[in-house]
DNA sequence: CATGAATGAGGATTCATTCAT
DNA sequence: CATGAATGAATCCTCATTCAT
């Protein structure tokens, strides 16, 4: 009955086992070298099964790339929240959010850019799913700001935009992890790019009496 | 002697011209389809050429990658100059530089995509001089923000990340595009997003009860 | 980690057998057409598999044009010892060695042929394994020699020329084959040529007597 | 009236000279890299001047390959009489013409060997008419051959292998010269090929006891 | 006459996918 | 279930040949 009665396979905790050890060893081959430089039989050395095996259990070579961005999109999903577990207080809540988010994009740099690089290379249906998952967690971020916003920490800034912007940030990480790794670690990461968003940036009017001196953003 | 004279054409304004028709043609197939995705003979035809002309003027693929690439790049070193152009206030000139830099990406946002999906799938001494052309036009908003903290419009904020927010904010509308280009346009982008980058976020010590100040940024 | 484990096929015996066939049908279609008129699928079709499975089991082209001509050269090395079996007279040794030699490049003269036509298609690596390999066999005609001249049959004679002189003669048999094949056979070849270099040539200093009607080496 | 108006080209000297200039640069190019693995255009370049020049005075490729053959051919049938004038003895003539034809292939043995491999890339009635051209130098050597023996310097050898048995020889020197001219000079080669091939190398019938006499050489 | 830019057919090679064992 | 040998479509690139200038 099912339209493809994919060779053998049945339902058991194999399939799953199988999928999972397929899906981490291309997300290491699509990482390192790319979607379409890697081969199904990298691939399957990499998870040391053989290239009949890969096929048993994964349609085509492009629902191993759909497998390996799902399996990374969702780590960012399941992380967040686990940072914010325990945590009440709503800035606390927002910095360990923007925090854990940052430190999945360089645990998983490659992933991130992974992700940035080949999405455009799913078929249409399977990059609308990605992107939902995306906008999840979006969605998890944009929560942490409401509640800052909601207790009074937050001035009513432009949410959407706040989102935006943070989202930009924690993938600014991986996406420019070549320049920045050997500048800075993820954690002066996180601390300086918070306190360059929530620190006002422009000076006072400064009309009447003028100090300015007050404030050290100190770069570097 | 020399093995590979390639360029297989003497005429100088020709070969140019034959260059950049070839470059244009390629950023626009790499762009719809991706590098790997796109046949020399897409190119070719895209360019109203045939296969074996584009290699009278091109090593092989990769360099049309590498042309298409350096062409996108230098349009942001040659727009955002041309938008600063007879502006004096910093603040005016800083808004120019964010805006022209998003207007670019937004006119070729595929463009840009690209740079960040491809530039990988560049020989290493090739990426490191698509990266050289990136930090240039870092090097203009770089600039831009001094010029506002030395004429104290700015405070003395942590320049290398906020070049690096601005960067991500600008490259993000392209980025970003599937999503935000139905919710916004260019020019709104820019404005709410400046807003965001430039006004505080934090709210006020508030002004009622009081405590809660001194919050400590510090992430980490 | 290796970058090309080409012969993608463990099983060993298999890959004996493939490049065995495929060896075969090179030398076949080389010699028919030449190495650079013959295509891949030339030989993948006489081989009756794909021309991907060519790729299994060789590395390129000129692998298969070394393959070839290692064939051809080891056939000699294989078939004059054969000839040689049981024998023990030098004079005979000789002889068997001279006609055996003729009739591998009777049986094989596209081979002997293509050898001279194409090892300099070779790698120069490869290239001197292949005149490794002729120069073994040499080694046994000048073997044979060498025990003639120990035994007596042959006078002091310049063994390295002479070794030179019977490798053109057997080699003159496929070189010239287009010619020589309307006029005789082999054997006819094999008696004349050795008649011609182990009798005299020049006539005696015919002081005395004179006498010179006597013999016909019959020319024809 | 022509069926191949080739383009332009009339009969003109400049047709003789151009086709000559082509020819040299076909031969220099072809032998030192092959026929199949030089192009047009190395040729053109070679011969200083312009691919479209190349086919003004040539029907094609193939074309160019026959001019070279027939060019390095007839040098032979130029240069071996030019060898022999002057001279009346027939001994001398015939060693005069074997060292000629040797000399003739140590200069331009890379033409020689280029005879050997590429004659058989004519098309074949083309690849008739180089083989006559060889005959017309063999029939040469047979001269001598015929004369030595009118004269009776020579018994009455088997002229026709001899005759092959020379030109064997004298290819030889070209044909193995990777292994020859690291061991001796065209002139040591000539010396003792035709020692070898004038003197005696049976040993006498055995001074002593006699009986392997009348020793029959008659191979199978 | 000469040039060299343009063409496009042809060939080597790769790799996703299948299927017999 | 698992394997890996076999397939062949697809793609990059070369180069003989043409033709407008």
């Amino acid at each position: 009955m099912s339209p493809k009665p994919r060779p053998r396979a049945d339902d058991d905790a194999l399939v799953g086992r199988r999928r999972r050890q397929l899906t981490l060893a291309a997300i290491a081959c699509f990482s390192a070298r790319g979607y379409h430089s890697t081969t199904i039989r990298d691939v399957a050395e990499r998870a040391e099964v053989s290239v009949g095996l890969v096929y048993q259990y994964v349609e085509d070579k492009e629902d191993l790339l759909f497998m390996a961005l799902q399996e990374v999109l969702d780590a960012y999903r399941r992380r967040i929240p686990a940072a914010l577990e325990g945590l009440s207080d709503p800035l606390e809540r927002f910095h360990a959010c923007v925090r854990s988010y940052c430190e999945v994009n360089d645990e998983a740099s490659d992933a991130t850019v992974l992700a940035y690089r080949e999405t455009k290379s799913l078929r249409p249906d399977r990059r609308e799913i990605i992107k939902r998952l995306e906008l999840e967690t979006n969605a998890m971020i944009d929560a942490c700001i409401r509640d800052c916003i909601a207790a009074g920490v937050f001035t009513a800034v432009d949410i959407e935009m706040f989102t935006h912007q943070l989202v930009m940030f924690c993938h600014g990480w991986a996406l420019k992890a070549w320049r920045l790794r050997e500048r800075m670690t993820v954690a002066d990461y996180v601390a300086r790019g918070l306190r360059l968003m929530l620190e006002p940036v422009l000076a006072p009017p400064a009309p009447t009496a003028s100090e300015r001196p007050r404030r050290r953003s100190s770069a570097r």
